[in-house]
DNA sequence: TAGATTGTTAATCGATTAACAATC
DNA sequence: TAGATTGTTAATCGATTAACAATC
């Protein structure tokens, strides 16, 4: 809403778009801290401020992807994470005439150097976008390299320490969404 | 679960997963319908049919893709799609040197023909992979050629009548989660 | 000032949980 | 049969909503 130009945000704006009440709006925000608010609503830079401030995602993380396939491509190409101060600092992946080449300006690294690397370039977010078999194998490097939590896209439930924090990603569940959405019209 | 060899499956097993009390999971279970059960849990092939049933995802659609960037080829590529019958069936681009080329056994056509091929291989969603730029026209064309849904890639808000299903994709959400899961661990 | 919105309290509503007889 | 789990009712808990004084 502020890229679009609102400078002040009610909570009647946000009801709307999240089909809520301004009330539970209102009460959700008291969460968040004092935000600089007037008769128009909220003021727009100060609430994302603070609601980039609550979620601690302000300072970003530096990444590693492990598996340079078309998931991987696809997310090297992606420009939004760069905006929200996310680096992907370091490419792995198995085939050799990769090794040593650069894609979009980040090195390419043998799954052998992880640890090294990581730590050199202080990552604490590990990318999975490998083919399901070879997942597990890489989760658990990226746990030896001491990683602080892992991207997940290959579809299979990994086992890492508690300390290690996953965050899976998948994409079926959206599109059944849509299917249930249009068949219940 | 039931790929992972389980034949039954407990609302404490489910509890577990979901972090969430056996009690709750047996409550949302009974908007389901009557599944197998017996004392070991449900039937894991009742319960997947039922809830493939209820979700309205076992028929599956036809897909047409637009736009053949990263995220794109990522799509064509990914066989998740075709083992719950949601199938790509005709893929669309600008760029004349793809026009007429087969992608994965797809077919690529020109954006002018988009009505006409949706109609002959009864399309239902049209997925939009193209840069934000383009995707409202592209919308516009979805919506021109009777599509019932769209599945957006593009980091834009569509306009698009009513009746038209809008699920909208977006990874940084979930890497938020990720980052903000790790500062809070 | 007049109008609109916040911030907050109290009331309502619905979701979660506990408990247990019925079932396998 | 014995043990475990479902299916369901009733109680509890928390989230949503309404309402309105305070504020801009």
């Amino acid at each position: 809403m502020e890229a679009q130009g609102c400078r002040w945000i009610s909570s009647n704006m946000i009801a709307g778009y999240l089909d809520l009440t301004p009330s539970t709006i209102r009460q959700d925000i008291k969460y968040l801290g004092r935000i600089d608010s007037s008769s128009f609503g909220y003021n727009a830079g100060s609430f994302r401020l603070v609601l980039e401030k609550t979620l601690g995602i302000s300072s970003g993380a530096n990444l590693a992807l492990v598996g340079i396939g078309s998931i991987g491509s696809a997310l090297i190409h992606y420009k939004g994470f760069r905006e929200k101060n996310f680096c992907i600092k370091a490419l792995f992946d198995k085939r050799e005439e990769l090794i040593g080449t650069q894609i979009e300006g980040i090195g390419v690294f043998p799954v052998g150097r992880m640890a090294e690397v990581i730590k050199r370039e202080r990552i604490t977010i590990g990318v999975i976008a490998t083919p399901a078999e070879s997942a597990q194998s890489v989760a658990d490097l990226l746990v030896a390299a001491n990683i602080k939590g892992i991207w997940n896209f290959a579809p299979i439930n990994l086992r890492v320490p508690p300390q290690v924090i996953i965050e899976n990603v998948n994409l079926l569940p959206s599109l059944f969404t849509l299917a249930f959405k249009i068949k219940n019209a």
